[in-house]
Parts: C-alpha cells; structure tokens; sequence
RNA sequence: GCCUUGGUGGUGGAAUGGUAGACACGAGGGACUUAAAAUCCCUUGGCCCGAAACGGCCGUGCGGGUUCGAGUCCCGCCCGAGGCACCA
C-alpha cells in the first residue's frame, strides 16, 4: 500500500470541507484561543511558496491548540481593496471587483490544497459592503467623537459642544460659540473631532493622482510603484493619531512582542520629553514672542542664534524688510525641491539670515534669527533654538554661515565637531555651573517653569493619518456636504455602496474617480468624492472575524467578551510602522467608547521570516551563443544571466530544456565541467522577473501538501529570512514515506495489538516531551528533527504496535494533518483526529521502566540519569554518585556532595 | 550617525554555561537491480599518528576577560541584514 499523497490529501480536505470540521463556534465551557494571520491582498499573480511561511506556522499553532483542548478561532480573508486592481482597472476598463473575485479564487483554491485549518464561515472581504459597513461605521464614530485630553481618552462630541455651550472650551468661549454660525461651528469642532478634515502638508503622488500615508512613502517614493512623492499644501481627512502617541507607545511595554518591532514603533511614535520656551523676538523695531521647543534647556547659555523652518508662519512677520528679497529667494528655492531631493541632500547646508533677533529669555543676549530647511515645520514649534556647541546640526550651520560657538561642557573639544553626548560637567553656564549634564537638563526645566520663561512639554514624532485617498478602489465616506458643511449620514444608510463610473481615472479637472459617478449625492447633497486608504478596511477585521454575519454591529458584546483580541497574530515585519500602528489606535478608539473590552488588539505577534528566492544563472560568452559552466566562467568573459530554476535541478542545468526554453537559446553549446553545466545562484527576492518563483500548487503535485508544510517549518527558525530551495525537500519527504511505511507493506495496514515496550515507550515519550516545548517556543524545526529521529529508532525496534502510532498520529497531526487523519482513520477512528486530545506524558502514558532526572553540579553542570520510576532517594543518590566517572572534565576534585531535594532535582556540591 | 538583529562544516541549520556540528541536504563508497528509479548500509569540520583505538592537536567572525568549563556571559573591534534618520 503505497503512500499515495495526492488522494490522501484531496480526501481529506474534501472531508474537511464537507463536515465543517473547522468551524468554531464561541462556546464558555472550553478556554479561547485566537490564531490569526495577516490577511492576504489577493494579487494578480497568486501564491508563491513564501506566503504560506506564516499560515503553515499558525495552523500548525492552531491545530496544537486544538488538541490541548483549546476553542480556537482561526479564521482568514481578503484585505480587498487596493491599488494593484485599480490600476488593472484603468488599463483593461475591467471593474476591480471583477479582477478581485477572480484573484480570491485563485488565492482560495491555492489554499486550500495546503490543507488550513480556517474556519471559512467567517470568511472577510473588506470590500464587502456587508464588511466595509463597518469600516464606514467606526469612521462615523471617530467623526463624532473628541479626545479629551483630561480623562486622557475619546469622547463623544456631544460632551465637548456641552462645555462650548456652558463655559466655552480652550481659546473659545460660551459667547463666542453661542455667536458663531453653524459653519464656524462645525470648524471649530473639526479642531477636535478624532476624523477631521484639515490642511496639511501631505503626501502627493503624481504618478498614482492620490496622497499618500508616511508609511506609504520611502526615501522620497510611493511604496507602490515607485513614483516621486511631493510635499503639499491639501485638506484631506485625517485620524487624529497623535492623540493617541502616550498610549500607543506605554502599551507597547506590557505586548508580547519582539523588542525589535516594539523599537520599530517607539522609534515611529518619537517620544521626545523636553520644554517650549518663549524667545521674544525683534524685527524692524516691532517685538513678538516665538515659541521653541528643545530638549537641552540646560544648553540655554550656548544658543548663537535661532532658526525657523522655511515653511513655519513665523517666516513672513519675522522677515525684516531689507531681508525681504533674500529670503524670498530662499523660499522659492526650498519649495522647488522634491522630497526626494531633500532627503539626497541632508549634508548639503542651507540657509538664510532673515533680518530679526531674538532675546535669550535667561541670559537677555541678543542672537540672530536664520530660516534654514533643516528645522521642520511639521515638529515641535517649527522653530529653535540653535546651540551649535553641542548639537551636531547646529554645529553644521554655523560653520557655514560662521556664527560663534560656546562651549558650555568643561574640557570638551568644539574645534571639529559639536560634543552631542549628555555627559560632562557644565561650564560657561551661569547657574548651572558645576552640574553635570543630566542634573543640569532637570535643573534648567525646573528654572524655566519656575521663572514663567516656558513649560515641560513632552512632542511625538507621529503624525496624524492622512485618511483620504483620490481614488475608486476603497470604502467611500458616509459624508456629505450640507452648504458645504460636512455632515455625516444617518447610520441606516450604511453601507454606502461604491457607484458604479465608466473610467476608473481621476476626472478631467483633477478631481478623484468618484467625480465621474452620477447621482453621487444624497438627497441631493453632493457626497464625498475620495475614498478611504487601504489599512482603513484592515484595522479592525480581527474583531469582525468574532461575529463576522452580525448586521446590527461590528461585534456583539457577546462575542467580543468571548474571544476578546487575538492572542497570536502572525505576519510579516513591513506592517510595523502602518497596520500595526493604526490597528492598535482604531481598537484603542473602540475600546475608549466602550464597543470592545480589550485595549490592545494583539496580545503575541510573530514576524515570519521572509523566503527569498534563490536564483539560478547561467554564464554566456561574450558574443557568442556558447554557455560555460560556473567553475569555469572566470576563463571567459560572460554575461550572468537569469535562467528559469525550473529547468535546474541540484544546481545542475537540463540542457534539453535550456535549449527548448526561449528561441535565443535553441541552438545554444555548452561548455560543461565534469561532463555537467553547473549554474550559479544568488539569493534574491522571489519575483517573476528573476525566474524563481516556486509555486506552492508545483510542490503539492509532486511531494504533496503535507511534505510542503513539513519543509517550510524545517527550513528553519520561523522569524528567520531564508531563501527557499528545494533541493532540500527530499528529506521530509523520505520522513513521511517512512513513517507511511513503518505501518504498511504492500498488503495493507500492519498495526499490531501488542503491548508496547517501554524502550518503545520511552521514544514515544521523548517526542512528548520535546514536541510540547518546541511548539511553545515556535521552534517547529527542531520538533520535525525530533520525528524524524523518533520515525527511525521505531523503524529500528521494527514497532508496529497501536499503542505507539495512536499518540503518534496525533502528535504529528498539526504538522501533516492529512497523512495523520488517513493513518488514524485506519486505525478505525470516526471522527477527525483533530477532536483527539494531545498525549499527556503522564497521564495517558505513564512511562514504566525509568525517569530522566536532570542532575546539577554546582548548580550549573548538569547530566541526566536514567532510573526506574520506583526508584527511592537513596538509590538515586547511589546512581549519581556513578556519574562521578562520567564527569570526567571536572577533574579529581569535583565531586563532594548530593543532595536529593524536592521536585527531583539532585544538587551536587563541588568543593 | 542612531536603534534592533545576526555571524557555527560544501549547504539549510542543532546545541537551558557542560562531549560543538543534532536533524536534513549535497558529496563519496557499498548493497539490491540486466539497468535505472526507489530503498537500505557506511563515511563526511580540518590536520596529525597509527595495525587499531573509547589516540592527539586545532576549530563556532577577530582580540581580550570571567569560569573547573564559553558558540553561549562581560569588554573592545570587524562584517552582514532590517528599521529610523536634519525630530532640536
């Protein structure tokens, strides 16, 4: 009875399917258990063998969960909506719906011949209107909602028009809101409201007609396709984040996270805890206070002049006339660079003297007042003080333009390079004098608020969220504009379904798709016409997963206090800074008004490595159509060229095959070492250009899906990147034909009823013992070794017996579920294995002949002695004082002691 | 520049401070076979001695240190990967 993978597999998973087997529903007698995995965009050019990385991990989580008696919900979907299918779109005039069904298709039909574990019941598309409902339904929320900055969580708007209405609130009072018209009105609290519509410097992308997130942006790029990115001037919805930056980044302490990722987001968020000090400022004989925010208030003696950001409101009132032109100048030249252009020249120093002075509040010096392209306006006040002494940048403007330098740190040498550190002694600094430095920082803080000079103000790197994007393929805003006011519409109108348009380009006149829908207006107001950005549909479809059908809520209180947050999530490490950031800020926003009874949304998160490919080349002559070998191509003067791996086989060319490949090469001649064309590699991303792709439907048509996810796992540790090769693949192939074989021959099934030994026992319970720990530990490598070795010292003690390949089919059940099921379903089982239970060691099976006990030296040196179960104290100790030979490379004068304590672990004293 | 990682055979990778290289691939040799595939067995970090050995020496990027003992811990370098980067 041969292992026949290919009708094992499609079997069972017909099986699968057919009895629900997967399907979960919340049930308070089991504990919970979420497994989830970073939805898939469904591109055009399917599955390749590193998506499956992290879904092979979780589902073997998943099933392991099960078995130890765990719900689990475990669920998957489709982050639908996006640029690729738009694009597509607008090429072919093929609706993105279309192109998207036709992708879920493919990526569902590729899924599932790995054999998942999903309960598909709860499938999510979030460009369902049924999904993005609920997607338009937080968005309403956050509209509606404030943060209140005293209880330090969002609130209802209704609270905040109260305290306008009764004692007026921040710069407005009761008198003034009272006197304001409903547009006035409705600006006012969009300078509160969690989604608000304002202008910015945003993103914009020429090249996609759309803004863009900061995290949709690299070195100056849109992350999709590549175009220059430009800073501009646009009213756009946005998310007040930012608001959220002290929570967002104290709840990163109590995540089991790795800490690289939880530095990725506290580098992101940018908490920086320094002073806004007030400079008063001189400029044409008129006087004004500036504000400027800085960290080193204890540098408030070094300040040689300040600076303002070219783009800050400060520049116009502080340019002193006969500066006027100059600055100008400056200005036009600053706003003509690109983005890109700006990050390329961070060395270059530029800048401009702007005809003004500012007073230095503690010393009453005189400083001048520069604009300079490396002060931003997006942070802190736009404008500093500049202490050139220590403060490398500083140090750069100063001595291009030749402004003095103080040295306020004894023995520090400023003559090449500004002293950044914060250590030191304090000199040249008045009152400070003496300190060092980190006493000197709190001492000035403490001067500055006590003299009225300033405050402690803690500043964030993160930015608010741009939300709208000029586009179709997206959830449209449930807004529209009443005399121009935005207004949002009633909750029974959700959702509001995208329309249908002819072209899916941006209008004539610039403006977004949904321009060009008719009708796009409710009761004849016009609607929104952009839509909202790709993480808008992601950053809650975990909660939805809990009660995906419910159409009177994102998630019924029952179901969210049943399954609470994802307790595993995996998925890859490029969604530290966008969707795990703006996931967490939606369900910190949920959880402020009560919709969900968790404030964080992951609770463990792993990054899977990623799998690169591994590329094969081929070396050709110089003007020739003559290929040589790898070993010999330093011979030669060669082209590498990129050759399709398919066609290579242990590095080894298929010649035949080269030749048939691609026209070019059919009459192509070789020049072959050791009789063989050896090709050379590279590890390079997986990509259709370099042909390596591996298709994962290729692997489970020749080694089968469980072989597949075998391989993936033993490639190596989870977190790792690696480039995939298959030559390796044979290996647990061979494993589970072994396995397959130890409980067949060629008649059939050849399990026996005998009683196991207990040497038989004894690698049952090893495997136990080390699959538990390393499935904890995520290390399903080194669990797959473990079978491995386990497979043949069974195959040595020729066991066929029950009692073995029982618990060991469960065992390797969350592995390779199908080849477990067939082998359990031969043992006569019903049901699916995946209702078994996970052997216990002790209980279930109880080992008879010995015990390993861990034995210390010192507390630090340790061995292991095998001894029968019964085994009293004393024979114990009788054995490890055996060992004493054993422990050789501790010398003569090792052994002096053993002491037998409780819980078995027996403590040997070294004198 | 800053932060986070990692560096072990021909390859992927194992090793709670305790015999480094598990497991697997590849390679070499052998068995079975007319042959091939499949399968099975042996060898496989380097060097040296030997008839043989459970023989010796060297080996985890480099240099120091702690320890009876270091791939693992500490200090200082070098190199790779990822992230952040005029954030005051």
């Amino acid at each position: 009875m041969d292992y026949d993978f290919r009708s094992i597999e499609s079997k069972w998973q017909a099986w699968w399917a057919a009895n629900k087997t997967f399907k979960v529903v919340e049930d308070p007698s089991k504990p919970k258990y979420y497994v989830l995995d970073m939805f898939p965009y469904p591109s055009g050019a399917g599955l390749h063998v590193g998506h499956p990385l992290g879904y092979i991990a979780s589902d073997i989580y998943s099933r392991y969960k099960r078995l130890k008696g765990f719900n689990v919900l475990h669920p998957m979907g489709y982050d639908a909506f996006g640029l690729p299918a738009e694009q597509y779109a607008i090429q072919t005039g093929q609706h993105p719906e279309v192109t998207t069904d036709k992708n879920v298709a493919r990526y569902r039909e590729q899924l599932d011949r790995i054999g998942f574990s999903y309960d598909w019941d709860r499938e999510v598309r979030t460009c369902d209107p049924d999904f993005y409902k609920w997607t338009q339904w937080a968005f309403l929320q956050m509209f509606s909602s404030w943060y209140d900055p005293e209880l330090d969580k969002a609130r209802p708007i209704e609270e905040l028009i109260r305290k306008f209405e009764t004692t007026g609130y921040g710069d407005v009072t009761k008198e003034q809101w009272k006197a304001a018209s409903e547009k006035e009105k409705s600006d006012i609290l969009m300078g509160y409201r969690i989604a608000y519509q304002g202008e910015t410097s945003v993103n914009w992308c020429e090249g996609l007609g759309t803004v863009l997130a900061n995290d949709e942006v690299k070195d100056g790029l849109s992350v999709r396709g590549g175009f220059p990115v430009e800073q501009k001037k646009m009213t756009q919805w946005q998310l007040r984040v930012s608001a959220y930056a002290g929570r967002l980044l104290d709840g990163l302490e109590k995540l089991d996270w790795t800490d690289s990722l939880k530095e990725m987001q506290r580098n992101w968020i940018g908490r920086s805890e320094g002073t806004e000090m007030v400079f008063n400022t001189l400029c044409d004989g008129r006087e004004m206070p500036v504000t400027i925010f800085t960290t080193r208030a204890d540098t408030i003696y070094g300040v040689t002049f300040m600076v303002l950001a070219p783009e800050s409101e400060l520049v116009p009132q502080l340019t002193a006339a006969d500066r006027k032109a100059e600055v100008e100048e400056y200005l036009a030249y600053v706003k003509k660079k690109t983005e890109r252009e700006r990050i390329a020249e961070t060395k270059t120093v530029t800048g401009v003297f702007s005809g003004s002075y500012g007073i230095n509040p503690v010393t009453g010096e005189k400083v001048p007042i520069w604009i300079s392209e490396y002060v931003l306006a997006g942070y802190g006040t736009g404008a500093i003080m500049a202490v050139p002494a220590h403060d490398s940048r500083d140090y750069a403007f100063a001595r291009k333009f030749d402004l003095p330098i103080i040295p306020l740190i004894e023995g520090c040498d400023v003559s090449e390079e500004s002293f950044d550190a914060k250590d030191g002694i304090m000199c040249n600094s008045g009152f400070l004098n003496g300190m060092t430095v980190k006493q000197a920082i709190e001492a000035a803080k403490d001067y500055v608020e006590a003299h009225g000079l300033g405050h402690r103000k803690t500043n964030y790197r993160l930015r608010d969220a741009i939300f709208s994007r000029q586009r179709y393929w997206g959830e449209p805003f449930p807004i529209y504009y009443k005399h121009g006011i935005p207004t949002p519409l009633p909750h029974d109108e959700l959702p509001l379904r995208l329309p249908e348009i002819s072209s899916f380009k941006p209008s004539a006149n610039g403006e977004p798709p949904l321009a060009r829908a008719k009708d796009w207006n409710w009761k004849g107001w016009p609607l929104e016409k952009s839509t909202m950005p790709g993480f808008a549909g992601s950053s809650a479809y975990y909660l939805r997963y809990m009660d995906p059908h419910n159409d009177q809520a994102l998630v019924s209180r029952d179901a969210d206090t049943y399954w609470r947050n994802v307790d595993l999530y995996i998925g890859g490490t490029e969604h530290a800074t966008g969707h795990l950031i703006y996931s967490r800020f939606w369900n910190k926003f949920l959880f402020d008004l009560g919709y969900v009874c968790e404030d964080e949304p992951f609770r463990k998160l792993i990054n899977q490595g990623m799998i690169q490919g591994r590329s094969s080349f081929v070396y050709r002559v110089v003007g020739t159509n003559t290929f040589v070998s790898a070993g010999l191509k330093d011979q030669y003067q060669t082209t590498e060229i990129h050759v399709d791996i398919n066609l290579v086989r242990n590095d080894r060319l298929d010649l035949e095959g080269f030749r048939n490949w691609r026209p070019d090469f059919a009459d192509a001649e070789f020049v072959l070492e050791d009789g063989e064309y050896i090709c050379g590699w590279a590890v390079e991303k997986m990509s259709k250009s370099m042909y390596n792709v591996v298709n994962p439907d290729d692997i489970c048509d020749t080694y089968g899906a469980d072989t597949l996810r075998l391989y993936e796992m033993f490639l190596g540790p989870l977190e790792q990147s690696k480039p995939w090769d298959t030559k390796g693949i044979d290996g647990v192939a061979r494993f589970l034909k072994k396995f397959w074989r130890l409980y067949t021959d060629r008649e059939g099934f050849i399990v026996t009823e005998e009683k196991a030994t207990p040497q038989e026992l004894k690698v049952l319970h090893k495997l136990i013992g080390k699959e538990q720990e390393d499935i904890e530990n995520f290390s399903f490598n080194t669990t797959i070794s473990a079978f491995m070795i386990a497979v043949g010292d069974l195959a040595s003690l020729d066991c066929h017996k029950r009692e073995i390949l029982e618990p060991l089919c469960v065992l390797l059940s969350p592995f390779a579920p199908h080849i477990s099921e067939e082998l359990w379903h031969l043992l006569g089982h019903e049901g699916s294995i995946s209702d078994a239970r996970f052997p216990e060691y002790v209980a279930a099976y109880t080992v008879e002949d010995s015990v390993t006990y861990p034995v210390q030296f010192n507390g630090k040196m340790r061995f292991t002695v095998d001894l029968p179960r019964s085994a009293s104290p004393a024979e114990v100790e009788a054995a490890v004082r055996g060992m004493e030979q054993t422990a050789k490379w501790v010398g003569d004068k090792a052994i002096a002691k053993v002491v037998v304590v409780p819980g078995r672990i027996i403590n040997i004293v070294v004198k």
